[in-house]
RNA sequence: CGGGGCGUAGCGCAGCCUGGUUAGCGCGCCUGCCUUGGGAGCAGGAGGCCGCGAGUUCGAAUCUCGCCGCCCCGACCA
């Protein structure tokens, strides 16, 4: 396609909302223009951006068996809540009422749809397993829309539903998109992991989050650097510690006049924070519950949720602290309290330690596990700091930043139950489908494939997310055999079926150099003087700006080999 | 929803505090000349409900109040 014809607004600076740098780019390059708060049009380079991750998507998804439908966008509000959302799902739905004064919402996911039309139109086992996606715009009234194309009230996204009639079956589907996962990422050029990630309020023991890894990302994953395990920072593990073996020291109540906080208490006994036992008090469901953690450690709540297997857990108030263990905040320990206490992992490594002393101004020395206090429950509940050891391998633990891009989830039987969603299944017994759901963010894997791949002058796409492969840049508005070798070298890359973008645009070498790194197109050719002098045409890679002269003749073969891809 | 900031030409901004000619600057855009291997130069030009509405004032982009929109931080998040 010519330059000259399509609608590419570049702009030579940022506008000032932006603030990421795929935000940034996205306008800069012409991709993207806002409407309004969290929505965006996207123009004719954005949408093939779009198009190529949605291809790779089809190709895979349809390869591991899945096939495509397309659910509509408006739904009843009658159908939400059968399933016990509408009331659940809160303000992100955005909901409305059509002519007839009949409550509807815009689909922020479809599991009630898929559900509606599967419990409709499949009654047997013999009809499953069965798998669809749809590749659709979504709308989610975000309480905070950011970062353009990255938290966006409307989005494009894949969704994907199984239906199994048994839990194998389902495990077996969610594998199958694991795996589908996989090769759509690495077929995107993407560097990334799965983690394992918290199933939130759904349920079950399978989650797995795809993390395109940018420093940018906004969410924090565990890595180890010595094998493939990788976790979800909410989520992560981390090997137990070895049990303690120095001798056990006689207990002893110190006085710590107004020393509170860990340090100044560590600092006043001259002791580091790791040999100081902190007691938390958690609210559980409403219950006050203790929790014993090393000073130096954080405790990470969505474990102690699952450890406590609360639905929610907040950190109580002073007022709440005393009112369940008579003992003001920075002085609690765990002797004594009447309240559940469950301790995390890391406190078995533990000996002589310093806890609060159960009264205002006192701490414990020397306080050991077992002789001194039995806490009801241990579990790994903390944080993950770097270097601590990874629970698969023993291997160092590394913390990271990820931008997620998709997201598989085990969900079970709590939509069909809810929607009464049933086969038949060869005993001609009535089941609820074992259901799975499966997103990929596709308008956000072109913000995350950006924020990982740019560099000061724009955006470096990955090959198989260009826009176009090749840009030709015709220097020859003075000679006029430059110009016509410039176009006949872009008809003979297009005929290679080489995506190919001419600048023919009378603009000076400079711009035309600039726009080109700006888009981020992999491989820029320029037809200019020196094609003049002596026949020669320059490839020039975007990633690394290597340069190659050659023959014009010799171009498309070149070309063609670069760009290869699959 | 709480806290902070911003709305002036397509984009980036100044002017506002201390009210007073015709509201400026850079980029972009149009015309002409010139120039053509990393965002050239010269000359001319178009483009503004100064977010909206009230108020104060002889007079409001500027002061006051209300509203709307946008951005950032937080809470929240399949």
């Amino acid at each position: 396609m010519l330059f000259s014809q399509l609608l590419i607004p570049t702009l030579k600076e940022s506008p000032a909302e932006a603030e990421v740098i795929s935000h940034k780019l996205l306008m800069r390059a012409g991709f993207i223009r806002k409407l309004t708060s969290g929505v965006y049009s996207y123009l004719p380079l954005g949408l093939m951006a779009l198009r190529k991750i949605e291809r790779i998507v089809r190709e895979e998804m349809n390869a591991a068996g899945a096939q495509e439908v397309l659910l509509p966008m408006v739904q009843p509000a009658d159908l939400w809540a059968e399933s016990g959302r509408l009331k659940k799902y809160g303000p992100e739905l955005l909901r409305f009422r059509d002519r007839h004064d009949r409550e509807s919402c815009l689909g922020p996911t479809h599991e009630e749809v898929i559900t509606d039309l599967v419990r409709n139109n499949i009654h047997s086992y013999r009809g499953l397993p069965v798998n669809l996606y749809q590749i659709q715009t979504k709308f989610r009234d975000e309480i905070r829309p950011r970062f353009g194309l990255m938290r966006g009230r409307e989005f494009i996204m894949k969704d994907a539903y199984s239906f199994d009639a048994s839990s194998d079956a389902a495990d077996r589907s969610y594998e199958a998109m694991k795996y589908a996962y996989h090769r759509i990422f690495t077929r995107c050029g993407l560097r990334f992991r799965a983690v394992e990630a918290d199933t939130g309020t759904i349920g079950g023991n399978f989650s797995h989050e795809f993390m395109v890894l940018a420093e940018t990302g906004e969410d924090t994953i565990v890595i180890c650097r010595s094998c493939s395990y990788a976790a979800n920072l909410e989520k992560a593990a981390c090997a137990a510690p070895a049990p303690a073996s120095d001798e056990m020291q006689p207990a002893a109540k110190v006085e710590t006049p107004g020393k509170r906080k860990v340090e100044a208490v560590c600092e006043f006994l001259g002791i580091e924070p790791s040999r100081l036992l902190k007691t938390l008090i958690y609210r559980a469901d409403g219950q006050p519950v203790a929790v014993l953690v090393r000073g130096d450690h954080e405790v990470q709540p969505v474990k102690l949720k699952n450890a406590l297997k609360a639905s929610e857990v907040e950190l109580a108030t002073d007022e709440e602290c005393f009112a369940a263990t008579g003992t003001p905040t920075g002085y609690l320990g765990p002797l004594g309290l009447k309240i559940p206490v469950i301790a995390d992992q890391a406190v078995l490594g533990m000996r002589n330690f310093v806890t609060g002393g159960g009264e205002k101004n006192f701490h414990l020395t020397n306080v050991n596990l077992g002789r001194d206090f039995t806490p009801g429950q241990v579990a790994d509940l903390r944080m993950v700091t770097p270097g601590d050891r990874c629970p698969l391998c023993g291997g160092e633990l590394e913390l990271t930043r990820g931008i997620e891009v998709g997201h598989i989830f085990k969900l079970g039987i709590a939509y069909s139950e809810a929607l009464n969603a049933r086969f038949l299944d060869a005993e001609g017994e009535m089941r609820p489908f074992i259901m799975g759901c499966y997103g990929i963010g596709v308008s956000r894997v072109l913000a995350a494939a950006i924020e990982q791949n740019h560099d000061q002058d724009g955006i470096v796409f990955p090959l198989p997310l260009a826009p176009f492969k090749v840009i030709v840049v015709n220097l020859g508005f003075a000679d006029e055999a430059v110009g016509q070798a410039a176009r006949s070298l872009y008809q003979a890359l297009r005929e290679s079926g080489i995506e190919t973008l001419l600048d023919d645009r009378d603009e000076r070498p400079g711009s035309k150099f600039k726009d080109a790194d700006l888009l981020g197109i992999p491989f820029r050719v320029t037809v200019g003087k020196r094609f003049a002098s002596g026949g020669l045409v320059e490839i020039r890679e975007r990633a690394s700006g290597k340069i190659t002269e050659l023959a014009l003749a010799e171009a498309v073969e070149r070309l063609a080999r670069l760009t290869a891809t699959d």
